[in-house]
DNA sequence: GTCGATTGCTTTTTT
DNA sequence: AGCAATCGAC
């Protein structure tokens, strides 16, 4: 026991130490609170517990399977019981042993969010909803969220806040939506990520005894990263441990950037009313990173006001200045990063691996990726399309989900006419109405289908429901690798992504191979007590991006969006597009709770570096296909700016260096100040009176101005010679901010205004 | 029922 | 720019 203390600091042996009640761990950044975690379980465990009584809820895969391994380096075997996974895996576990309670199968399937807005789109068109008002994002986000309060559809008729919400934005049928879509998700046997945890809620509240049993099965219940707990997540673990009350959550209110899927960092505020005789601990010091790092993190977040007291501090040194590039365009912002990499490579002798690429969203990678491509460094991105999403993996899953549950709605769809056997969209509807209108499932209606469809169609029918049958039997039969080898093929899915030899469908059949290993895998695992197709399923609907095996030995640079880099770190970091409308994200300037968030997402950035940030902004850069204008963002200026470097000198290029020079006199002494330069808020305009009595130049003709740009000098008929200063293009509206030699500055629309370019 | 062309949308997303 | 979804023509 004793060597699971040595080399803790004394607040981290406290919360190893601290094992009966309740207990909050607020964890700065870098502050070792996994090994705290970790040290805790072994701890309990060299203490006598048996780990068949630990529960640990983790939110992602990736974060559980860390931690088991680093447990069990530290308490060996003992470990194999112990209950550690996401919220979503264990108590998937657990309804597959209790979902009869409740109604469903056990061996239901689980709808991913394709799949659940698949449903909302068939039951918009059978209730003639247009889906110009009832978006399918916003009505499932709705949904959703109700279901993340706990609120099932009769509760949701009877709430007059959310019925007037939907009355107000016009949507007042989102409650029959929401009833219909449970009916069909419960008809089909399925259940969304929301009802792994939903129903869960729902058979520990109606049955008591089901409740009782695995409250006295865990003794101790952990909860990381629990600012990113949404009210069933704390309603479910509150219920498991009310018996003992061994509850520890840990959690940085800091870092919480997931509020906008129904995170609550109220969780975190009020766990202490919930448990009056609360024990907190706070991990306040940082040994991830430099002074300069940790300090700068604390000057942002500062900015923010609903906060828990803390203060992060290092012993460590104090390390480089915050590096802040300025780039002409988004493309130039790559180059500077690429060469930045390359260059602090050849310095200080480092690997690939020690560098991190950060950016807000997915599109900005491009950039990025040309720029390291050129100069042949090694990358990887993070997160984007997963295996498991892709087309061909979804389709044959489709398959394996149906022959496991016939009721599978969307499942079905997806196989019924893929290959194509002549049953289309309107056979396809006419099945699904006449089950929903018999109240049987899709399965029953196939197998009438003379009845009411007769005809050819009925024999393509007929021929897929022996098609499955067949599968059915492989499945009961074989092994899951065998049985889905088969069923690869007589679906006529392996021959159809054979016989395509362009590029994309050579590599679609190599995932499809991918896929039929990975059941191989899974049925040859040793550690899996439950090898059955259904608990395969199970097992890789809860799969994501993030939980890819990592490619063995090969060293690159990591290029991810920052919320898929929370709890990772790295020597160096770039965090780049740092512009207004991006970072933070013009979506996220609606009120101070969303700019908050922004700026927790900032915190979570930049403290991912251990000894060298860098932070980059383009001045130009391309938005949906638009070229837009853009400004440094704000959390630039909010950095306290003795940590911060001058941007360095943009290379080769001459408009660049100009426009360095201008804003550096602008920024004052070049010494003391970044060289970004936001416009002050409170500057005001120039009023300059308008005038009229321009006489307009002889040779006055309209130029183009599709290509009109910052620093081009115009003639108005009206207004006169001016100098454009800004263009703002919104979808094609595009708008000049021009300030007129005498009629003072304006802002122009170009579809209209007569502008003759003049140099 | 199937194919192609046009139209519209676009944050982040552990599950 | 890039992609999915929808619509119109065979």
């Amino acid at each position: 026991m004793k060597d699971l203390l040595t080399g803790l600091n004394e607040p981290q042996r406290e919360a190893v130490l601290h094992t009966e009640g309740p207990l909050m761990i607020i964890a700065g950044a870098g502050s070792g609170k996994t090994r705290v975690l970790t040290h805790r379980i072994a701890h309990l465990m060299t203490k006598g517990v048996d780990s068949f009584n630990i529960l640990s809820l983790t939110f992602t895969n990736k974060a559980a399977r860390e931690m088991r391994e680093r447990i069990e380096k530290v308490a060996g075997t003992d470990a194999r019981n112990l209950w550690m996974g996401t919220f979503h895996a264990i108590f998937a576990r657990i309804l597959r042993s209790e979902a009869d309670k409740l109604g469903y199968p056990n061996n239901f399937t689980v709808y991913d969010t394709d799949d659940s807005k698949s449903l909302i789109k068939s039951i918009l068109n059978e209730m003639q909803l247009d889906d110009k008002i009832y978006k399918v994002n916003a009505v499932l986000s709705r949904i959703s969220s109700a279901k993340n309060r706990l609120i099932s559809p009769p509760e949701y008729a009877q709430n007059p806040i959310l019925m007037s919400d939907d009355e107000v934005s016009m949507k007042p049928k989102i409650y029959e939506i929401y009833k219909k879509y449970s009916e069909r998700c419960f008809k089909a046997g399925c259940m969304d990520f929301d009802d792994l945890l939903f129903q869960t809620c729902k058979l520990f509240s109606l049955h008591p005894d089901v409740l009782n049993k695995y409250q006295k099965r865990f003794h101790y219940v952990m909860v990381d990263e629990y600012q990113d707990t949404n009210y069933v997540q704390y309603m479910i673990t509150k219920m498991l441990s009310h018996i003992r009350k061994n509850i520890c959550v840990v959690g940085d209110d800091a870092q919480s950037i997931y509020a906008f899927r129904g995170a609550d960092i109220s969780n975190i505020f009020n766990f202490e009313k919930d448990y009056p005789n609360l024990h907190t601990i706070k991990l306040e010091q940082n040994y991830r990173s430099t002074k300069n790092i940790v300090n700068i993190a604390n000057s942002v977040i500062k900015h923010n006001k609903a906060q828990l007291k803390k203060d992060v501090w290092t012993n460590n040194e104090d390390g480089n200045l915050i590096e802040v590039l300025k780039a002409t365009s988004d493309n130039e912002e790559g180059r500077l990063i690429a060469q930045s990499i390359f260059e602090e490579k050849n310095h200080n002798q480092q690997k690939n691996s020690d560098f991190c690429i950060l950016y807000r969203t997915n599109a900005q990678s491009r950039s990025m990726e040309e720029a390291l491509r050129r100069l042949n460094i090694p990358y990887k991105i993070i997160g984007g399309l997963s295996f498991y999403q892709r087309k061909e993996i979804k389709d044959l899953i489709a398959y394996l989900r149906y022959t496991v549950n016939h009721s599978d709605e969307e499942a079905f769809k997806r196989i019924i006419n893929y290959p194509k056997r002549g049953i289309g969209d309107t056979s396809v509807t006419k099945i699904i109405v006449t089950a929903v209108d018999n109240g049987v499932t899709i399965w029953d209606a196939m197998l009438n289908i003379q009845s009411f469809m007769p005809g050819r169609v009925s024999v393509a029918v007929g021929d897929f429901v022996d098609l499955v049958r067949g599968f059915e039997l492989a499945i009961s039969t074989k092994d899951a690798y065998e049985a889905a080898k088969l069923i690869a093929k007589q679906s006529g899915i392996s021959q159809e992504l054979y016989d395509d030899k362009t590029v994309e469908g050579l590599a679609r059949y190599q995932n499809l191979q991918e896929l039929l290993n990975a059941i191989k895998e899974f049925s040859e695992d040793p550690e899996k007590e439950d090898k059955s197709m259904s608990a395969f399923l199970q097992e890789v609907a809860l799969l994501s991006t993030a939980d890819a095996k990592d490619a063995n030995g090969t060293d690159y640079v990591t290029m991810m969006t920052i919320h898929m880099a929370k709890g990772l770190e790295f020597k160096n970091v770039y965090v780049v597009g740092m512009e207004e409308n991006l970072f933070p994200s013009q979506m996220m300037l609606q009120s101070r709770a969303d700019l908050e968030e922004e700026r927790r997402l900032f915190y979570v950035a930049v403290t991912r570096a251990e000894k060298k940030l860098t932070l980059s902004y383009a001045l130009q850069r391309y938005k949906f296909g638009r070229l837009e204008n853009c400004e440094a963002s704000r959390f630039l200026q909010e950095i306290d700016e003795r940590y911060l470097k001058m941007p360095k000198k943009s290379s080769q290029d001459m408009f660049s260096d100009d426009f360095m020079t201008a804003t550096t006199k602008l920024g004052g002494s070049n010494l003391t100040k970044p060289g970004f330069n936001l416009p002050k808020k409170e500057a005001p305009k120039p009023i300059v009176p308008t005038t009229t009595d321009h006489k307009i130049s002889d040779n006055f003709k309209p130029s183009d101005t599709t290509k009109l740009n910052v620093g081009h000098k115009v003639e108005h008929p009206k207004f006169g010679f001016g100098m454009v200063t800004k263009i703002d293009a919104n979808g094609n509206e595009r708008k000049a901010t021009i300030v007129f030699d005498k009629a003072g500055e304006k802002t122009l629309l170009l579809s209209f205004a007569k502008l003759m370019i003049v140099e």
